[in-house]
DNA sequence: TCTCCTACGTTTTTT
DNA sequence: ACGTAGGAGA
């Protein structure tokens, strides 16, 4: 880490002001020091406009995360503010972590003294760890996250006698999550809303989940902000030492704020006012009666009202219920918000594109500052990115231009199926690696992570890199969580989750009764569960044998505990995962993961190291542990255009543009037509990554949950623009021939899609399925005129897809033919094991390339370094 | 208490 | 089609 202290360290800054020289300092701006230069106008206005709020449009590629380090440094080195004073607030570690890296870069050195650099939550947490006691929590509270969250409202439901099928714990999860996402305590939700689930029960539930929390003392990732929220609003005193504290405020990625956070931001950001004179406006209704269970101080019912959003209502009329005369101008101070709405991707996790929208409305006086010079992307990818994105309604509007040349024009590719769009996609890949391409600098990026499977499998034939990007989280592991419970019950005994997670972990013959058991006891006394266990163990309620167990359980655990005094917490760790048997389950476990799962027990203990001790390590674990880096190697990234958000490659493909997938059916379903803007917004930003050659494919037939469906085209290939995209063929090479029989039955479904029937892309879907599935007249009516709409080029057109189509059945030869003939350290019926497929043995051997029968998955040809023996 | 079978639900993801 | 979670039976 890195360490800055006081702006006068700060190396680029040759000569800058002392602290008090603001004004001064600001008049010479126009010389500029060095890390000004190499910013265009409109970024360096971005930087140097610290006065006021300020919203800074940043499109895809302009530059968004220098604006914001080096408006840190300038604000550093200005004097304006010492580091400490600066909140600059991220949604991901990831970003998080990417601006003190910059920043350290940018200043010769040092970050570690930004301590308010860091993601809301982070930084939420931090702030209810100082004040837990008004929360009535301890500093030491745990954060609990879905899993947790889930299983202690099964709890809840059970107690209460509410049908789990009915009404599963994982809807009142989300429920839950999307109140306080809204800003909402339990007092505050609208009742209609909290009827909605159990017959009424669901505002109950609410409140008793809350109760139980405080109990446990724990927190969720929502209570992080709603509780600042509440403590903020309770107690001005405190709010204004914090607004006292943030001279300025930084945020990125404002378009995905959601109510809470932006209540949150707004409460820190308005100016420190003696309490007489705080006059904050009011947003939404002026005290609603949903905030009758709240208040006390005086400062509450003036202190803004969390809004309740109502899609149906038009932004303005939510707005200010104040008349103006009563709405003086807050005092807002300097808080800096960038975003994008064009990438506003999040909105079905409760961010409020609105918000963004309408930021010079909340933050009155604000200077909007566009960045629109892209320096990302060549001309024809930012064309058609452009052009797609135009379609949407509810935009502040930008328009991205380059200087870059045109570059290669967008392709549009169509295949028969997932399968030959998948080949067809390796095999360019290939070529590109061929002409010099790294594979970092390929990505594949889908819409839905099921599409990821036919590419991994394809790859995997190959013999191709790939790496996945996202999925699960390091910590949602179950041997991680499984770990950290073990550590959590040593660390707070009354960490009930944690106890019950892993009492039976490895198996130790506690089972349901037992606990079961164990709870009536903790229940009754009011204890937690671990000192009902240390009580029931003395009485002879139990069975011998689950008494004996549970005696030992006890014992290891304060054994461990009177350890940790006096061992580092790294090998307290070691000791309490040998002890506890739990590594030798995984030792035992033959199936194919074990090794794997060990493997990343071991990196949870080496993480461990960067923490003081296990408090601190838990603290922080689950904000802000990582998932498993190793990106060394040469690899293609394949991951969902939502884990792109924020990344950059030269070589982008983007599969599974057809209607249902994307846009998905389902988002249109439930969002209508902001679902539709939303997905078109993905769209916008999966052609942003890429910076010379963005590749988009369709296919006719897709398997979606098993059974084939014949699919139409996106519409969104119809909203791109023709003079920048190429229609080019499938190099899939096709062994297409057997599947036949898709009745025109299939097309009942496309009522689904209503109004796209007279879309060009409907057209199209139709007269390529006429071709497909009656395989016999080729070209119909509608083929030329959807060839027009993409006005295109001289590449072939979708006509020749049919010639194509009764390749040979090459099925897997051309991959044998080109094995490299070096023979194969393998033998026939040699057991193996592979990092995805697990344990197998080999049936065939062709070169380096092997056919394994594996346990689990089944046959599957594999190039030899991808196993080991087994 | 453990194991096997059935039934369900399958977009996107952070903290 | 497939993986998982929860329930029923050994």
């Amino acid at each position: 880490m890195i360490r800055m202290t006081e702006p006068s360290k700060i190396t680029s800054v040759p000569d800058h002001q002392p602290a008090a020289g603001g004004i001064a300092a600001r008049a010479r701006a126009s010389v500029g020091p060095k890390y000004l230069s190499g910013l265009n106008p409109e970024q360096r206005d971005a930087v140097e406009t610290l006065d006021g709020p300020v919203l800074v449009l940043a499109g895809a590629g302009t530059g968004k995360t220098r604006v914001l380090t080096t408006r840190i440094a300038h604000i550093l080195s200005q004097g304006r503010a010492r580091p400490a004073e600066i909140l600059s607030v991220t949604f991901t570690n990831k970003a998080a972590r990417e601006m003190k890296h910059r920043l350290g870069q940018m200043l010769g050195h040092a970050v570690e003294g930004m301590p308010w650099l860091g993601t809301f939550h982070s930084i939420g947490g931090r702030i209810l760890r100082t004040h837990a006691e008004l929360a009535q929590l301890k500093s030491n509270f745990t954060v609990l996250d879905t899993d947790d969250q889930v299983r202690l409202l099964k709890q809840l439901l059970q107690a209460d006698n509410i049908d789990e099928k009915r009404w599963p714990a994982r809807m009142l999860a989300g429920l839950i999550d999307g109140w306080k996402n809204r800003g909402l305590t339990p007092s505050q939700v609208p009742s209609g809303e909290a009827a909605v689930f159990a017959n009424g029960k669901g505002g109950k539930l609410y409140a008793s989940y809350q109760e139980r929390l405080k109990i446990l003392n724990a927190a969720d990732f929502g209570d992080l902000l709603l509780e600042d929220i509440r403590i903020f609003r309770e107690h001005p005193d405190i709010l204004r030492q914090y607004q006292q504290r943030f001279k300025f405020i930084l945020v990125d990625e404002y378009q995905d704020t959601n109510v809470a956070q932006y209540l949150w931001l707004r409460l820190l950001s308005q100016a420190p006012a003696s309490p007489s004179f705080t006059s904050p406006r009011v947003r939404g209704e002026v005290a609603s009666q949903s905030d009758a269970g709240e208040g006390g101080s005086p400062q509450t019912e003036l202190v803004e009202t969390a809004p309740q959003p109502d899609p149906l209502s038009a932004s303005g009329a939510r707005h200010d219920s104040v008349k103006d005369g009563e709405r003086e101008k807050p005092h807002v101070k300097n808080i800096c918000c960038v975003g994008d709405d064009d990438q506003s991707i999040y909105g079905w996790r409760g961010a409020e594109v609105d918000n963004i929208l309408r930021f010079d409305h909340d933050f009155p006086g604000a200077k909007v500052i566009r960045l629109e010079r892209n320096y990302r992307s060549t001309g024809h990818i930012l064309a058609a990115a452009s052009h797609l994105i135009a379609h949407n309604e509810g935009r502040l509007g930008k328009t991205l231009r380059t200087e870059d040349h045109d570059g290669e024009k967008v392709t549009v590719t169509g295949s028969w199926d997932s399968e030959e769009e998948a080949r067809g996609i390796g095999e360019e890949i290939e070529q590109l690696q061929r002409q010099g391409e790294k594979l970092n600098e390929i990505a594949i990026l889908v819409r839905a992570s099921y599409q990821m499977r036919e590419f991994e499998d394809r790859f995997v034939t190959l013999g191709l890199p790939y790496r996945v990007i996202g999925g699960p989280r390091f910590y949602e592991r179950a041997e991680i969580r499984d770990a950290l419970a073990y550590l959590r019950v040593i660390n707070s005994p009354a960490d009930d989750l944690a106890f019950e997670r892993i009492i039976n972990v490895p198996k130790r013959g506690l089972g349901d009764a037992t606990v079961q058991m164990l709870h009536d006891h903790a229940r009754k006394r009011r204890i937690p569960l671990f000192e009902a266990a240390r009580a029931v163990v003395e009485t002879d309620e139990l069975k011998p044998k689950a008494r004996g167990s549970l005696r030992d359980v006890v014992a290891q655990f304060d054994r461990w505990r009177a350890q940790r005094e006096v061992t580092a917490h790294t090998d307290l760790a070691q000791i309490v995962l040998d002890e506890s048997g739990y590594t030798e389950m995984w030792q035992k476990d033959r199936s194919a993961d074990a090794a794997g799962r060990l493997e990343n027990l071991k990196e949870l203990v080496r993480s461990m190291e960067e923490f003081e001790n296990l408090q601190g390590f838990l603290e922080h674990i689950s904000l802000v542990m990582d998932r498993d880096g190793g990106a060394e190697d040469d690899a293609v990234s394949l991951m969902t255009l939502h884990s792109a958000k924020g990344l950059e490659f030269d070589n982008v493909f983007l599969p599974g543009w057809e209607e249902g997938l994307f846009p998905s059916q389902r988002t249109l379903d439930e969002q209508g037509r902001a679902g539709l803007e939303e997905e078109r917004r993905l769209g916008h930003v999966g052609l942003t990554r890429a910076r010379r050659r963005a590749k988009i494919y369709f296919a006719t037939n897709r398997r979606i949950h098993g059974t084939w469906s014949t699919t139409i085209p996106s519409r969104f290939l119809d909203e791109l623009p023709s003079a920048n995209v190429e229609i080019t063929e499938s190099k899939g090479g096709s062994a297409w021939g057997g599947t036949g029989g898709y009745g025109a039955s299939r097309f009942d479904d496309m009522e689904a899609f209503g109004s796209t029937y007279s879309t060009p892309g409907w057209q199209r879907a139709q007269a390529n399925r006429n071709r497909g599935g009656g395989r016999s007249g080729g070209g119909q009516g509608g083929f030329e005129e959807q060839a027009s709409s993409f006005s295109s080029s001289s590449g072939p057109d979708f006509g020749s897809f049919s010639s194509r189509r009764r390749g040979p059945m090459t099925i897997e030869g051309e991959l044998v033919a080109k094995s490299t003939g070096t023979t194969s350290e393998f033998s026939l019926s040699d057991r193996v094991f592979h990092q995805k497929f697990g344990y197998g043995r080999v049936t065939k051997i062709d070169g380096n390339k092997l056919t394994i029968a594996f346990d689990k998955a089944g046959e599957k040809k594999v190039v030899d370094s991808f196993v080991q023996r087994a």
